[in-house]
DNA sequence: GCCTGGACTTGACAGAGTCCAGTCTTGGAT
DNA sequence: ATCCAAGACTGGACTCTGTCAAGTCCAGGC
């Protein structure tokens, strides 16, 4: 899939390089990575990569609309390859951990405000919270160990 | 009005404090204040106070439930007296400007996810972005002055 | 094979928030 | 009214994310 990922790059107008080819499928590996994460990821794979790459590029493609970069309260950003359907997320207060859900209505914004206050939008972007089926089956956590 | 905030302070099992009255005044004046702008807005009233003690009141009171803590992305944390109800914010992506939508529902979680996952949702948050009134009257700023 | 713009690296820096040890204050008990 | 202990406040160091800037290196067009 390497040479179709290059073929995207360059249609729209991003140089290619080891390192973006890396990023991109550590990104497509494991949706909803940090930076950090992604980071890991690369360096693993071609051995090393420097934070600042990470971050120019993952913001690049963020801003070309490649990739979706999503930012939690209490947590780093993380980013994900889905793009172009609406979805939205359902996130673990306990642990962090997070999936995604489709959005019943599909396009942006799938939502309308009750009361615009002038405001012309253009997203709506919905964030679940409740517990994940592991934090439930281990719930209190009671000081135990 | 000081008098029934501590009371109400004291309800929940809370101390009452020169500081931590300030702090909620200044939350309840200028609603969707950061930490910082409440440190300010105390200072101002009397005096002074740690950003400490600022971080660890608000975060006590967004515990209790008595203040509700807002983390828009690209924003630090911001704070309002406004609980209870389950209303949402309405962003403006280029000054950042929030102001409160209020929820068709009313109560939290005020959407259902298409398909849990197997998660226990408690709360669903959204966020509406857009422009607001006095950026799309000033638009593009483009390279001027 | 050369050249130039763009990508990569390194290191310093900034903003937001947390941790910790020591001191001071609140508010219940004497 | 005074004393005392819990817990609130202070100041400073520290961590974590992310950004800026200067210099070097490489992709890809000629």
């Amino acid at each position: 899939m390497s040479t179709s990922t290059a073929e995207l790059l360059r249609r729209h107008g991003v140089q290619v390089t080891a390192q973006r080819l890396a990023v991109l499928a550590a990104v497509s590996d494991r949706p909803h990575s940090t930076a950090d994460d992604v980071t890991q990821a690369v360096r693993a794979e071609i051995g090393a990569i420097s934070r600042q790459a990470v971050y120019n590029f993952l913001g690049l493609m963020a801003d070309k609309g490649l990739l979706r970069r999503i930012e939690p309260a209490g947590s780093p950003a993380r980013f994900e390859d889905r793009v172009g359907d609406n979805h939205h997320h359902l996130i673990c207060r306990l642990c962090g951990e997070m999936v995604d859900v489709d959005c019943a209505v599909g396009e942006a914004p799938c939502l309308t405000a009750a009361e615009d206050s002038g405001y012309e939008i253009d997203e709506a972007e919905v964030v679940y919270w409740g517990r994940c089926p592991d934090c439930q089956a281990r719930p209190p956590e009671a000081g135990a160990d």
